[in-house]
DNA sequence: TACATACGAACGAACGCTCGCTCGTGTGGC
DNA sequence: GCCACACGAGCGAGCGTTCGTTCGTATGTA
């Protein structure tokens, strides 16, 4: 079970702020710069010229906070790489049954989108740019993340047999990989339509988007909702 | 009905090869090799010179075939966006039952997006990079296509009640374009795992998601699949 | 208190390079 | 003879980055 965790409502952000301590004053404002402009128009099309002009600095002292353009966003991606993983591992899914463990994955990946939508924005698009030293270790922290969608998804198959897919030509190890990129783009779409002046709260579209990836998984009936269970601390229900 | 369509398999692929009859032979070689680049590298990391070395040609003959390397990419999104809603529009889904009317815009999508991976990256994920005019244009049409999914969604819900949005705080609206952005967002998605050498082939594949997009809906059962109801002749079945 | 040292952080100037794009010219097939 | 299409040369602009330097402040020592 997962009733250790200490924060009530968003462990992520704590984890960000915590990671963002490290910088100096000055290199903070880098840092905000970055990520506002790479989020914005894109790591390629941001100069840093652009950069430093908007946080009241000259380009050539960029220089004194980062090494080069690349190791800022290398910084920034890694950063919300290891907020989101440090989030979804605290979650123990291994300890809880299928549904509540996709369910705590999918509102703790749909929340911290919400939450930090400029970083999650920069580490699901931009992070391809870097070099592929970089790029590697990127990537594995993001296979790492669906491998825990895949587990839950895998263990829900066998656990109950609810996965549809033995009805068609599509093996079921394709039908979860299928399923567990589907369900991560959620994550990520999710933060391209929401807007916090919205009349919706982060928790409730990190609930709605609970409900919908049960209904992929075949884990909750469409017409009539099963009642939702008690929830766990991490997961306020509305 | 949608009886009336000639193309039994793919007509985008058709509406596609037309389009790039306009070209001649020597600009043809120049828009494959956009598509190519564009698509691999994304519009900014690509150059002039990239991509007249990668067709045979030095980098000022292009502009003997395109006035800017912005009007190479206007003429790459476009096409792709005309040739996919041509095919939805073909379906005509105001005459069909919520079902078959989601099941033939997942499946028209995710084979389209399948098909011509290229050029579907191409138009989903650089058309920003367009100068506002042009980029107001694309958004116009992707709009329309967005809008075809919510109609269907919404006279979904109208007519049966089945979606379950109505014992949560999300308002229906809301929720039927989150649904309609999470299933636009499959078909984007699908291109981006789908390798052609996989041992599920293009249909296969466009069956599961509209599987997938029902079970998102609240059209299927989630444990016992419904038989398939005999299909139209531009969505094959396995 | 007073001075020497060290350092974080900023600066102007400029480097080498590549970008998208233009110009004037050559040339081969209808 | 013409014209579509290719070319080499080159444009101005902007890129990421480096360099040498300065300024203000904090700290340690006498």
């Amino acid at each position: 079970m997962a009733e250790l965790r200490t924060e009530p409502n968003d462990p992520s952000a704590a984890v960000l702020e915590r990671a963002r301590a490290r910088y100096s004053p000055a290199a903070r404002k880098v840092v905000d710069a970055g990520v506002d402009l790479f989020a914005q128009v894109g790591f390629l099309a941001t100069t840093i010229r652009d950069l430093t002009r908007s946080c009241g600095i000259t380009a050539p002292s960029f220089y004194n906070h980062f090494e080069s353009k690349e190791a800022l966003l290398y910084d920034i991606v890694r950063t919300a790489n290891s907020a989101l993983e440090q989030r979804l591992d605290a979650l123990e899914v291994d300890t809880l049954d299928p549904v509540d463990a996709l369910s705590g994955l999918v509102y703790g990946l749909v929340t911290f989108n919400l939450t930090h939508p400029k970083e999650a924005r920069i580490a699901n698009r931009e992070w391809v740019f870097l070099q592929p030293a970089m790029r590697d270790e990127v990537s594995t922290h993001r296979r790492r993340v669906r491998s825990l969608f895949e587990q839950v998804l895998a263990s829900a198959d066998t656990q109950s047999g609810l996965l549809d897919g033995a009805h068609e030509a599509v093996p079921d190890e394709l039908e979860i990989r299928l399923l567990a990129m589907s369900i991560l783009n959620l994550g990520i779409a999710s933060s391209d339509w929401y807007r916090s002046d919205r009349p919706l709260t982060i928790p409730e579209v990190g609930n709605a988007y609970c409900r919908l990836a049960l209904r992929m998984a075949g884990l909750a009936p469409p017409a009539a909702p099963r009642t939702p269970s008690p929830r766990k601390n991490s997961r306020p229900r509305t």
